[in-house]
DNA sequence: GCCAACGTTGGC
DNA sequence: GCCAACGTTGGC
């Protein structure tokens, strides 16, 4: 059923956020966890870099092309959008985590070649995801009532294309290196958690792969 | 609440 | 197009 995380245009609904149901907080395992950067001694770590995954090329699903790539949303009035359609329960969790002016990468999957392909910024929190009750559109869930809706998007504005486009395999073995013998990529979720569609990135990594524009591709 | 079956993600 | 990894569902 719910596939691909996609962006798309959209009005604002303008509606208040609403906070859907309670997030299943898994126990609060003390665990490690580099938050990115701010100190909540405890709680949900609250990271503040992104990166969020849709498909650049033409698929289609149900008959229709999800096909939503960082030239598209570049493309879209105020270079702005909604990221709807996410149906993964961490992915939105993630979601809702995100604030206004926080970064996040844009990243391509399900192509020729996947990758970090640009910046956007989160210019609207959280907010009910509508495509949810749309029952023509492919991340319709007739599970959820509008009363209690499940799923969540947030918008983000076009930030720029990085100076180069950082391939998936570049960061690959960055990762491995480090995960080898240290370094700021060890533990990050494109690899840890290869399936997630919205990820957090703390700062160190999110400011690692930015410095990587400026290298030769490894 | 376990866990097997099923469905999806997404690199290759 | 294959298929491994892993999230979700549903029977019990």
């Amino acid at each position: 059923m719910p596939p691909k995380t996609r962006a798309r245009v959209s009005k604002r609904p303008a509606s208040s956020d609403y906070d859907g149901e309670k997030v299943g907080s898994k126990r609060k395992a003390a665990a490690s966890v580099e938050s990115g950067k701010t100190e909540e001694s405890s709680e949900p770590p609250q990271y503040c870099r992104w990166l969020m995954k849709s498909e650049p090329e033409s698929r289609f699903e149900n008959g229709i092309d999800v096909k939503f790539g960082i030239e598209d949303l570049k493309a879209l009035p105020d270079q702005t959008g909604c990221w709807d359609g996410v149906r993964n329960y961490q992915a939105r969790n993630y979601m809702r985590q995100m604030k206004n002016e926080q970064l996040a990468f844009f990243y391509h999957s399900n192509c020729k070649e996947p990758g970090i392909a640009g910046v956007m910024k989160i210019v609207k929190e959280a907010y009910v995801d509508h495509t949810q009750f749309d029952k023509k559109d492919v991340h319709f869930d007739a599970n959820s009532k509008p009363d209690n809706p499940k799923w969540s998007m947030v918008d983000v504005q076009y930030q720029r294309m990085t100076k180069r486009f950082l391939p998936l395999s570049e960061l690959k073995k960055y990762h491995l290196q480090h995960r080898a013998k240290g370094g700021p990529l060890k533990d990050m979720a494109l690899f840890t958690r290869a399936r997630l569609s919205v990820q957090p990135l703390t700062t160190e990594e999110f400011d690692f792969v930015l410095s990587l524009e400026d290298e030769e591709p490894l």
